[in-house]
RNA sequence: GGGCGCGUAGCUCAGCGGUAGAGCACUGCCUUGACAUGGCAGGGGUCACAGGUUCAAUCCCUGUCGCGCCCACCA
């Protein structure tokens, strides 16, 4: 028996362990079934179930289930993901906590550390995935660190680079001085920042009195400074081109050079050039074959070593004492320092305030500072030209589609990838350096010594890289690596190129571009067939949930408060096809009560002796009410089945939902429960056996997405073992189960019954006062229908006999038309006569306007010649079906005279 | 500056050439033996604005306004 109300936290856990341990999760590659395969975007290992997470896990357990139980050979990889900046962050704070930091304790300590952590915190996300009733193949769990797929990234590093798409390169990076480490492009975000630009006078060197004067958001750098830039046609600043300035403090001379990069419109049409702090002055400087002299080091302070040399005092314009006074302080206290001695020096000519955009890192915010260094990168591009014809041959496509030109736009214009991080928590650089600085790349330290033996012709003493590889690297192999690659593995053979990625528009760029990239290169084939792209979650407002604002729902709280079938449903419900999701508590909830009427009609049906029929054949139900909802019910498959082939998740729980709650609960139930109660009804096996059948199809229909509730109602109402629903065929919509006299017949005794409600309701007649029916100019066949229905018509509608009018219209009665007959409910002293005639003029008025609409169309010629001819016809039939009505609302009128 | 998306009922959204829909909220009635996490009924919308295409436009096209996002850009 199910209990009175249905309790998630007391059948979650144990259900889902039933399902691990029976095996349902497991893929089974050697089956016969046509394999389906999703990699799960791995979360952060040391992380915590968001919702997010919530949103993109649920989708792609809908899939996999729904796939599952259509008979595929289902594979959800998971795994986590070692998060390289996060993780060492949060380790790093918990040194803080304990007095001590990374330097201090080394890096093979801090490594351990971070190990440690690992395995300390490392099942928590994976628990709380359980929690959520992700159905993934635990046996399979992979890690990005794992021995595996670190051979796997070694392995594709060091091909890289022995084909020449991996390289070192000094140029300028993205600097984060908070972390120490260079961030690939898109780490970094620009901010809108109400700064100022500062106007400073560069003295012309022999011309005394003169200057050129350059506008500067950031006079800190002018240390660094190795030209002055003007553009070649601009008139102002001809005669400067080709003559020198001093560059004030330090005294040095630097050239004035003609390049179009300056922008007469902008400033004074003269720039400053710091080619070593800022990435179109490097290019300037490239161009000019200017020195590069870097004045911030790697925390962005002043540093000076490369213009040391150069520093020479100039009465009123240089000091190379208040110069070295700068040395090691923060561009912020420079900046200031700076300013007020270019103002004393009577140097600075004004300042304005000027709002502009100022590249932040997207992790920690820091500002980020262009530096010029020594990295790995990988050429991009070139990777980038056969994924571009992959997603353009077809052999791979972006749902929704639009997204394919977001991936095009960033491919066309991709810029090198630096994936080198100067972090210590990672995949260590395959890259040894001899003491003159050759490079070995190679598998491990041994292949690279024997590499060095080969080179010196001895053995030499190397030195590996320090630094590691962007977290996105490793990422990037996912879909193969996790199946054995390089290993040619009978997975790898089975379930590449897999079938769906499922995740989030957000790292289209970071991580699906790469995979592509990557999957074709090293496989040969795309990744994946279909990239599902869904919106972020957003709060009830529409914002972005993020930690400080405290706006973010926690998917554990809701799981504990409504139930994960809740919180499942409501992900899926929200999301529709390019749509960000908005969840709040408050759709959870009402997705909670959706799992208690399903809950309750199935407690009901249970203490109705509603059973699954053995050998129950839908085909050959006999009963009208059986007909209907094995139809209704076919519809509903059918319709969820395209829903979930389009990845209108939202639809397939609509439709879902409206099924069970609108027509099986609302009708059928209510319809069927006289025959349900009894035991003698000729026609009870038959409705029952149509009732447990389309109970059976409602479970089947709604597993994928409420998978406990569904199994535990299987169970209990004996429609299989308990756990094996998540096995059990997925419905099949079938047109032959389509009956149209049947749900005709339904539609037309669901509108009797609705009208006489609304009659009822608005004229305040009170529920327990009965009333009779009485048919007006009816069909015979028309009364025989009624008569047949009349049961449940006085039971529903509060109606005490059907019958036909004969003879005078009964005193203060109601009328109202449904089809060609008039339903008379007499009530006399209920109801207000001047109501009533304002009710049915009301109506008329309507009915008037709507005919109306509907004849001026039909007078227009070029709506008769052109329109679609059966659509002519519709209107047609609406024109004469208004006027019946109306014909017959008149008739009612006159009666009450 | 370039691009993408969105403006439909109080709220969240669906619909996308021919009768404007759902859920929630709101109003009224109902402790009817599955369910008050419920039932029944109701009110509520110049489908952002302006042009155009069409026999017909919420839907297609153009423009305007508003909102969001992405890319580029520290003069």
């Amino acid at each position: 028996m199910l209990e009175k109300t249905f309790r998630p936290a007391d059948v979650e856990a144990p259900l889902y362990s039933l399902w691990e341990a029976a095996g349902a999760f497991a893929a089974d590659r050697d089956s016969s079934k046509p394999p389906f395969a999703v990699m799960i975007p791995p979360p952060n290992v040391t992380g915590t179930l968001h919702a997010g997470h919530a949103l993109d896990m649920t989708l792609q357990d809908v899939l996999v289930r729904w796939r599952r139980m259509q008979g595929h050979d289902v594979l959800w990889q998971p795994g986590t993901d070692h998060a390289g900046i996060a993780t060492q962050l949060v380790v790093e704070r918990m040194l803080r906590a304990e007095g001590t930091s990374r330097l201090a304790i080394g890096r093979e300590a801090f490594i351990a550390r971070v190990w440690a952590w690992k395995e300390q915190s490392g099942g928590s996300i994976t628990n709380q995935l359980r929690r959520l009733g992700a159905s993934l193949d635990w046996g399979r769990e992979r890690f990005t660190m794992d021995a595996g797929l670190s051979a796997a990234v070694r392995e594709v590093f060091v091909t890289l680079h022995r084909q020449g798409l991996i390289y070192r390169d000094r140029r300028l990076v993205n600097w984060d001085p908070e972390f120490g480490s260079a961030i690939s492009d898109l780490e970094v975000e620009s901010r809108e920042v109400r700064g100022h630009l500062w106007y400073l006078r560069y003295p012309v060197a022999d011309a005394t009195g003169e200057f050129v004067t350059v506008a500067t958001t950031r006079p800190e750098t002018m240390l660094g400074d190795s030209a002055v830039a003007v553009h070649p046609e601009d008139t102002r600043h001809a005669a400067l081109i080709g003559r020198q300035v001093v560059l004030p403090l330090t005294g040095r001379l630097i050239p004035v050079v003609a390049d179009t990069y300056s922008d007469p419109e902008k400033g004074t049409g003269a720039v400053k050039i710091t080619p070593a702090h800022d990435f179109n002055d490097f290019e300037v400087g490239q161009r000019h074959g200017l020195a590069m002299p870097q004045v911030l080091d790697g925390q962005a302070r002043i540093v000076l070593a490369d213009i040391e040399e150069q520093l020479r005092a100039v009465e009123g314009v240089a000091d190379p004492e208040f110069v070295r006074s700068l040395a090691g302080q923060s561009r912020e206290a420079a900046r200031i320092a700076m300013i007020a001695e270019m103002e004393r020096l009577g140097l600075l000519d004004r300042v304005e305030p000027h709002t502009h955009q100022v590249p932040h890192a997207e992790r920690g915010g820091a500002i980020v500072e262009p530096r010029l260094t020594t990295q790995w990168y990988c050429d991009a591009k070139r990777l980038a030209a056969p994924a571009m014809a992959a997603v353009q041959q077809n052999r791979m496509q972006f749902v929704p589609r639009q997204w394919e030109n977001t991936f095009f736009a960033w491919m066309r214009d991709i810029q090198p990838w630096c994936i080198s991080r100067q972090l210590w928590w990672g995949h260590r650089i395959p890259a040894w350096y001899g003491a003159d600085g050759e490079v070995f790349v190679a598998h491990d330290e041994a292949q690279a010594q024997a590499q060095a033996a080969a080179h010196y012709g001895a053995p030499a003493e190397l030195t590996q890289d320090p630094d590691v590889l962007d977290t996105w690297f490793s990422s990037a192999l996912w879909p193969f690596s996790t199946l054995g690659w390089p290993q040619r593995t009978p997975e790898l053979q089975r379930y590449y190129p897999t079938s769906v990625l499922v995740t989030g528009f957000d790292i289209i760029f970071f991580w699906v571009a790469r995979m592509i990239m990557m999957g074709l290169h090293f496989m040969n084939e795309v990744p994946f067939r279909t990239v599902f792209l869904h919106g972020l979650v957003r709060d009830e407002q529409g914002r972005k949930m993020s930690k400080s604002l405290g706006n973010g729902i926690d998917p554990l709280e809701m799981i504990d408060q409504y139930g994960a079938d809740a919180l499942r449903f409501a992900v899926c419900s929200m999301t529709g096809l390019g749509r960000d999701a908005r969840l709040g508590a408050r759709r959870v909830e009402e997705s909670r009560s959706f799992v208690t009427k399903l809950w309750n009609a199935a407690r009901f049906c249970e203490m109705n002796g509603v059973r699954p029929a053995t050998g129950f054949d839908p085909h050959v139900a006999r009963h009208p009410l059986s007909r209907w909802i094995i139809a209704e019910a076919q519809q509903a498959a059918a319709d969820a089945n395209a829903a979930l082939e389009a990845f209108r998740f939202d639809d397939y729980a609509s439709s879902a939902y409206r099924f069970t709650w609108n027509r099986y609960c609302d009708w059928f139930l209510e319809f069927a429960k006289p025959i349900l109660s009894s035991s003698v009804h000729p026609e009870a096996g038959d409705v029952r056996a149509a009732a447990a059948y389309a109970l059976g199809l409602i479970l089947r229909l709604l597993n994928p997405v409420m998978p406990f509730v569904t199994e535990t109602i299987w169970a209990d109402l004996g429609y299989g073992e308990r756990g094996d629903l998540i096995t059990t065929a997925w419905p099949i919509g079938d047109d032959g189960l389509q009956d149209e006299a049947v749900s005709r017949e339904i539609d037309w005794v669901v509108r009797f019954i609705t009208e006489i409600r609304t009659v009822r309701a608005e004229m305040n007649v009170p529920p327990a006062r009965m009333a009779p029916v009485l048919l007006r100019d009816a069909h015979a066949a028309t009364v025989e229908r009624a008569q047949s229905w009349s049961e449940a018509i006085g039971r529903m509608a509060r109606v005490s006999e059907v019958g036909v009018l004969e003879g005078e219209m009964p005193r203060g009665a109601a009328q109202l038309v449904l089809e060609e007959a008039t339903l008379v409910l007499p009530l006399e002293g209920l109801i207000d006569l001047e109501a009533e005639r304002s009710r049915l003029q009301r109506e008329d008025g309507r009915l008037l306007a709507e005919t109306e609409k509907a004849e001026r169309k039909l007078a227009n010629p070029d709506f008769v010649a052109r329109a679609r001819p059966e659509i002519v016809e519709e209107t047609r039939a609406r024109v004469q079906g208004f006027r019946n009505d109306r014909a017959r609302l008149q008739a009612a009128l006159r009666r009450l005279d």
